[in-house]
DNA sequence: TGTCGTCATGCGTAACTTTA
DNA sequence: TAAAGTTACGCATGACGACA
């Protein structure tokens, strides 16, 4: 039944301008390899984990991931961005990835071209190529230099997500295997998070990793090709991929119904992190910080949280809650506090 | 251009586990 | 306890890149 005019939403209603997520910075330098300071890059998960029509093998994964770090100073202002084969070679080629010639740099930009992929932010969703523009004809070859771009709405949720990993840069490209990228990029969204671990459905984990619908079909295949080999490689180096995880199988009778992944920081990490924390430069990062050594919730309140935040992320959520609470008298951080902020949360920005 | 090595994938089979 | 389902393991195949 059609809506009436009276029942019909107000489209002013609708689109309430959401406030724009603070803007988050890359570190270290793309082009250089250093142990100590290791470049990242900070990755929007509403774009690392949705849909994807297209190739999209384990180069162009990795090479989306550079042209984005490359790119990150001007994303905001300059349009056309370009970058030079040989030494984006030299550099993967350094890392283990490369080539003996530039030629694959081209074929992955033109995959990426035509690589869809659907995002979903708070205030925004889009779908779109991973690039919108490549120069990839004979006058750009010869010159030695990729031209690229990214879709406004792209580069709007790349630099202001609501919620993101910041990936090693340099470990991502060294890594093989496709699966292993996605995964890698998979993991470090959960590491940062209180409750660090990744329940997930097969058939869930099986689109996160981008495995095509007609390729391992059988768990086994999934555990031993895709997911056993991109866990060693993590294990392998937990210090320079910044954590460790642990593979947990879920199973329903006798098959396995889910996976669970257990991430651990590195303590180098932590203890940069902690360093961190401990020098507080304003009071905004003093409330997070004493927001962030609050008790944990358990796993029944993500679990409820999810039922009533609607699309909303309910660890993005938890942290504004944490901090909310922490400036409170008399803080509350049960369960139900937690579940009524998210429920006030959700219902405040999805109307109707 | 042919050969070799590597990687991703598919599939068969024996052994094991669970269920009725 | 038998049947059915799952797992572990090994081997085969095809794609792709390196190299002589």
């Amino acid at each position: 039944m059609p809506k009436t005019p009276k029942t019909a939403l107000d489209p002013n209603q609708t689109q309430l301008p959401l406030p724009l997520p603070p803007e988050v910075k890359a570190s270290g330098d793309a082009w250089q390899i250093n142990g100590t300071h290791p470049a990242t890059v900070p990755l929007p998960n509403e774009v690392i984990i949705k849909k994807i029509e297209g190739a999209y093998t384990e180069r162009d994964r990795k090479l989306w991931a550079f042209l984005v770090a490359a790119a990150w100073d001007d994303l905001l202002t300059v349009d056309i961005h370009q970058v030079r084969t040989a030494k984006v070679n030299d550099l993967f080629q350094s890392l283990g990835g490369g080539d003996t010639s530039t030629a694959w740099i081209w074929e992955s930009a033109k995959r990426l071209r035509r690589t869809n992929v659907e995002w979903e932010t708070l205030d925004d969703e889009g779908d779109c190529s991973l690039l919108s523009e490549v120069a990839v004809n004979k006058n750009a070859k010869q010159s030695g230099y990729l031209k690229y771009a990214f879709s406004p709405t792209l580069r709007k949720a790349i630099k202001h997500p609501t919620r993101f990993s910041r990936l090693r840069l340099h470990f991502m490209i060294g890594l093989s295997g496709k699966y292993a990228v996605s995964l890698y990029m998979l993991l470090e969204s959960v590491a940062n998070q209180r409750h660090a671990v990744l329940d997930v459905e097969l058939n869930q984990l099986r689109e996160w990793l981008k495995i095509p619908e007609d390729k391992l079909n059988r768990w086994v295949d999934v555990k031993r090709r895709a997911l056993e080999p991109a866990l060693a490689q993590i294990n392998e180096k937990p210090e320079v991929a910044g954590f460790s995880v642990v593979m947990e199988e879920v199973k329903e009778g006798r098959a396995v119904a889910r996976v669970r992944f257990h991430v651990s920081k590195s303590s180098e990490r932590r203890e940069i992190e902690d360093t961190m924390m401990a020098q507080p430069a304003n009071k905004a990062a003093q409330n997070k910080s004493k927001a962030n050594n609050t008790p944990p919730l358990p796993t029944s309140a993500y679990e409820a949280a999810r039922k009533v935040a609607g699309r909303l992320d309910i660890y993005t959520l938890e942290q504004q809650w944490r901090e909310w609470v922490s400036t409170k008298q008399k803080p509350d951080y049960s369960t139900a506090s937690f579940v009524a902020f998210c429920k006030k949360k959700g219902g405040s920005v999805f109307i109707g």
